[in-house]
DNA sequence: TTATATTTTTAGTTTTGTCTAAATTTTATT
DNA sequence: AATAAAATTTAGACAAAACTAAAAATATAA
C-alpha cells in the first residue's frame, strides 16, 4: 500500500497521540499538525476508507494494526534519515527534524534497505528514539526520567523526550549529549532544580523542566 | 525562490530539451513528461508569471537565465543523490535514475551542500554526467563518441549518453562502465558494428548503436 | 434539566495540477 | 490559394488537500 505525503504525516502524528492518550480526538490532532479541524475530518475519512483507522463520528479515532505498521514504517524512515543527516552529514541534532520530515516520504524499500546497513542498523536515533526494524520491532531500552534517579549514581544519557530547538540548544550549553555520562548530586527542594555533574566537569544545576525531559538508562 | 515539485519537474526537462534543440515545443515536452499538452500549456503560462520563460503563444519557449538557474540547482541535486546511491548505498547504476528524481525535490541548500562535501565534491555523476557547482558551473570534458575513435587508440569511457535500464544492463554485461579502459580493434562495414578490446578482456563486438551512445576521452 | 460552551462535522470555496474535447493557429499539401 | 493536417491553446471538469462559516452533536454548568 503506498501513501500520500499528506496521509503518512496524518498516519505519523496519529500514532504519536494515541501512544500519550489511547484514544485521539480531532482537535488534538488538528493543533499536532498545524491545521483545521475541518481537514482533519476530511482525512479520517480517508484513511478509513483505506481500513488503517478505527473511527466513529463524533466519538475519536485510533490506528489499528494495519494503520500502526503503516505509521512505523514512516518513523523508521524518519529516524533513519536523522541517523544519517547527523552521523553522516554532521548536522547539529537539532536542524535534522525537518529535513527528515521531507526525506520520510520517499518510497523505495529497497532504498530504506540499503540506508539502514550503510548506517550499521542503528537502534536508536540522534535524539535516542528508538528505529523500528523493517517488520515493524521498536527496540525498547530501560529508561528513566533524570528526576527520578538516586544521588551518586552513574548513569548515561538515553534519550531527551523535548526535541524542540530551545531545549536542545538549551542541553548543547550544558554539554549534555545522547550517550553522555551524568550524576545527580543533590536536589533543591525550593524549586526542584537538580546539581549534576557532567561528565568530568565541574558541576552545574539545572531545571526540574529540564531533568523530566531527559532519560537516563544505566552504565554499561 | 522556491518552486514545486511540479515546477521543478518541468523546467528540468525544459532545460534538457532546450540543450539540444534550442526552442521547445509543446508536444515534444507532453513527451518527455508524460503529460498532455495541455497540461504543459497550464505550466508555461504558470513558469512565464513567475519570470523564468520566454513563452509567446503558439511559439515555443526556452528558460531565461534565471530558468537555466534553476534548472542547473536541480541537476546539481539530482547527480549528486545519484552519485550517493551509488557510491555510499552500492546501488546499480542503471536504478538510481527514479529514486534521484524525487530526492532531487528536497528542499535545503545547507542540505545540499553538505551531502556535496560528504561525497567529496564529485565533478560527474555514475552515468559520467557533469554535477554543477552550487554556482552553476559544469565542469567540462574533451570527450568523443566511441564511434569515432580511431582504432587501437587506448581511451577511457567517460559517460553513456541513452541511460535506460536496457542500455545499461547491456554495457553491464560487456563490462563496460564509467572509467573503462578500451581500445577500438576494426569497424565491421556490413553493419557498422566495432570490434572493441575492454580493459584485460578478450575482444568483443558491439553494434554502432552502442557505440554512439558511448563517449570516450583520452586516457590520463 | 435546561441552557451554554465546546467539539466535531457538513457545506461550500479555493488552489494546484491534471484531464478531455473543442476551438484556434500554424504548417504542409494539393 | 484553398484545403487538409498538425500543433497549440482554451474551456470546462475533476481530484486532492486545504480553508471558512454554519450546522449538528456532545459535554459542561447553572
Ligand atoms: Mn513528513
Ligand atoms: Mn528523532
Ligand atoms: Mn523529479
Ligand atoms: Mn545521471
Amino acid at each position: 500500500m503506498v501513501f500520500t505525503t499528506s496521509e503518512e504525516n496524518y498516519i505519523k502524528s496519529i500514532f504519536h497521540l494515541q501512544q500519550e492518550t489511547g484514544l485521539v480526538n480531532t482537535n488534538s490532532l488538528a493543533a499536532e499538525m498545524h491545521t483545521r479541524p475541518a481537514s482533519v475530518t476530511d482525512m479520517l475519512k480517508k484513511l478509513k476508507s483505506k481500513k488503517l483507522l478505527q473511527y466513529e463520528k463524533y466519538k475519536g479515532f485510533k490506528l489499528n494494526e494495519a494503520g500502526k505498521k503503516a505509521a512505523l514504517d514512516i518513523v523508521r524512515k524518519h529516524r533513519l534519515w536523522e541517523f544519517f543527516l547527523v552521523e553522516k552529514l554532521k548536522f547539529d541534532w537539532d536542524k535534522v527534524h525537518p529535513i527528515a520530515e521531507e526525506l520520510e516520504h520517499i518510497s523505495g524499500d529497497e532504498l530504506i534497505q540499503r540506508l539502514d546497513d550503510f548506517l550499521g542498523n542503528p537502534s536508536f536515533d540522534p535524539h535516542g528514539d528508538p528505529i523500528p526494524d523493517k517488520n515493524g520491532k521498536v527496540p525498547v531500552i530501560k529508561q528513566q526520567s533524570l528526576s527520578e534517579i538516586p544521588f551518586k549514581k552513574n548513569v548515561t544519557v538515553s534519550s531527551v523526550s523535548n526535541q524542540t530547538a530551545q531545549m536542545l540548544d538549551m542541553l548543547k550549553h550544558y554539554c549534555i549529549a545522547i550517550g553522555t555520562q551524568l550524576m545527580v548530586l543533590k536536589k533543591f527542594d525550593f524549586d526542584g532544580s537538580l546539581e549534576i555533574k557532567v561528565s568530568k566537569q565541574n558541576a552545574c544545576i539545572i531545571s526540574e523542566q529540564v531533568a523530566k525531559n531527559v532519560f537516563v538508562h544505566d552504565v554499561q
